[in-house]
DNA sequence: CAGTCATTCAATCAGTAACTTGACTGATTG
DNA sequence: CAATCAGTCAAGTTACTGATTGAATGACTG
C-alpha cells in the first residue's frame, strides 16, 4: 500500500469498532442528552454497572464522550468532536441501505405519525412569529439538563394529567431525544387523537444542540 | 428500553462493525474508484484472494459495495447508498478527535503540501473560466474507469517522463483517490520543486462523483 | 465435455471482545 | 479515621472475528 494509508485506515477502523456495539450506541445517545453518572446510564440502558463503566471508558478513549468527577460520582457527557454528525451519517446510511431499519421505522413510527415532521429550519421561523408551542416530552431531568429555548416540559408519562397546559388553538411541535425516540411519536399520536394540532420535530435535542442552535438549561448539573 | 430502539441500535452497530476493519476500509476505497475484480482488489490491498473475497462479501451484505458477474470474473463497485458521506463523517470525526490521525496527516501530508488545497467549488468556477489545468495522477486504469471531465491523465509513476505535457504558465490542480491519497501530495511536491504552479484538490474522485458532479469515463468496464 | 480460471465455501486456529464476578481505589460522611 | 458509596480494575468464561488452507462451484475455452 502507498504510504500512510494503512495507519489511517487502522485509526478509522478503531473508531468504527467503538460504534459497532449496540449497548455503546445506546449509552452514547443517553449521554448526548446531558451529563449523566455511570449508575444512571447503567440504569437507563439496563446494563450492569461494571459493564456500563467499561463501555463508557471505551467510548471515552475514542473521544465520543468526556467525563469529569463530581464528588464521588463520575459524570459522562458527549465529547466535543462532530459525534452527532457521524451518528447522523450512520443513521442516514442505515435508512438508505438496510431494509430492516426502514421496516422497523415504518412499523413503529409511520404508524404513529404519517405526517411530515417539522424541520429545524421551519421550527426556527415559526418560533419567531409565535405561531407554535414547543413541547419537550422527555423526562424532567433531561429537560433540566438542557432543552430548546421556550419549550414546555411535560414528560410523556404526565401528558394525560397535564393536558390543560396545552393550547387547542395553536399548533404544537413535540420533540424528544432524537430521530428514533418513541416519546415524541407517541405524544403526537396521543394528542392528535384528542384533537390537538400537533407535529413532531424531525430531530431531537442533541441534533439541535450540535447544530449550534441556542439551548436553555434549568440546572447545570443537578440531576446526575 | 423504550420500544424499537434496541433493534435500531443493533442495526447501526452491525454497519459500524463492518467499517471497523482496516482491510475492509481499504477495499472500500479501492472499490470507490471504479469496478474491480476480486483478484485486482486483493492485489491492490495485499490480501489473500480468499480473504479479500470474504471481506468483500461482508461489505456487500452491508450494502457498502455491489457486485456483478462478468464472465468468470466478479466485479465489485461502490454501493449506491450515502457511503462516501458516511466515510467522510468518519474521517472528519477522526481528524477532530484522534491526535494520531492529525499526527500522521501532518507528518506525511503537510510536509508535502503546506498550502491550502482547492475545494470542489473553487475548482468548478476556475474550470469554467479555463484558468486551470486538471491533473489526474492515479494509475491509468483508474482514470479509464472514471475521472473528472477534462482531466489530463498522467499517472504519478510517469510524471517525470511526461513533464512536457504540463503547462508552466497555468496553474495545475492535481487530484487522486481521496483526501488521504498520497499520489496527489507527492505530485504537488515534485512539480512544485520543478517550478510548476500546482495545488491539490481537497477531495478525490469518489467524493467528486458522490457529490453528483459530472464524471467522464474512457471505458465502461474494460480494466477490471 | 474435460480443462482451466476466478471466486466462493467450509473447516480450522489464533486472537480479540463482551459480560460477570469480586477485589480495589478515592472521595465523602458520620 | 472507619464506614460507605461510586466507579474502576483484574481475572475468567464464553462467543465471535479474521486469516489460512484446501476443496467446491460456475463459467468460459479449446
Amino acid at each position: 500500500m502507498t504510504g500512510p494509508k494503512i495507519e489511517i485506515f487502522e485509526q478509522f477502523a478503531e473508531l468504527a469498532r467503538v460504534l459497532g456495539q449496540a449497548n455503546r450506541l445506546e449509552l452514547l445517545e443517553h449521554a448526548a442528552q446531558g451529563e449523566r453518572s455511570v449508575e444512571r446510564l447503567a440504569q437507563l440502558t439496563g446494563l450492569s454497572l461494571a459493564n456500563a463503566s467499561q463501555h463508557l471508558q471505551v467510548l471515552r478513549r475514542a473521544g465520543f464522550v468526556r467525563s469529569r468527577r463530581d464528588g464521588k460520582r463520575i459524570l459522562y457527557r458527549l465529547g466535543d468532536g462532530p459525534v452527532i454528525e457521524l451518528l447522523g451519517a450512520l443513521r442516514r446510511y442505515a435508512e438508505h441501505s438496510r431494509a430492516e431499519v426502514r421496516g422497523i421505522v415504518s412499523a413503529y413510527f409511520d404508524r404513529l405519525d404519517s405526517l411530515e415532521p417539522v424541520s429545524r429550519e421551519a421550527l426556527l421561523t415559526r418560533l419567531g412569529d409565535g405561531s407554535v408551542v414547543l413541547l419537550d416530552v422527555r423526562p424532567e431531568d433531561e429537560f433540566a439538563l438542557g432543552h430548546l429555548p421556550g419549550a414546555l416540559s411535560i414528560p410523556f408519562a404526565d401528558l394525560e394529567r397535564r393536558l390543560a397546559e396545552l393550547p387547542k388553538d395553536t399548533q404544537i411541535v413535540a420533540y424528544c431525544r432524537g430521530p428514533y425516540c418513541v416519546l415524541s411519536f407517541e405524544a403526537v399520536a396521543a394528542l392528535r387523537a384528542k384533537g390537538y394540532d400537533i407535529k413532531r420535530l424531525e430531530d431531537g435535542f442533541p441534533e439541535w444542540k450540535a447544530a449550534g442552535l441556542p439551548v436553555a438549561a434549568t440546572v447545570d448539573n443537578l440531576f446526575p
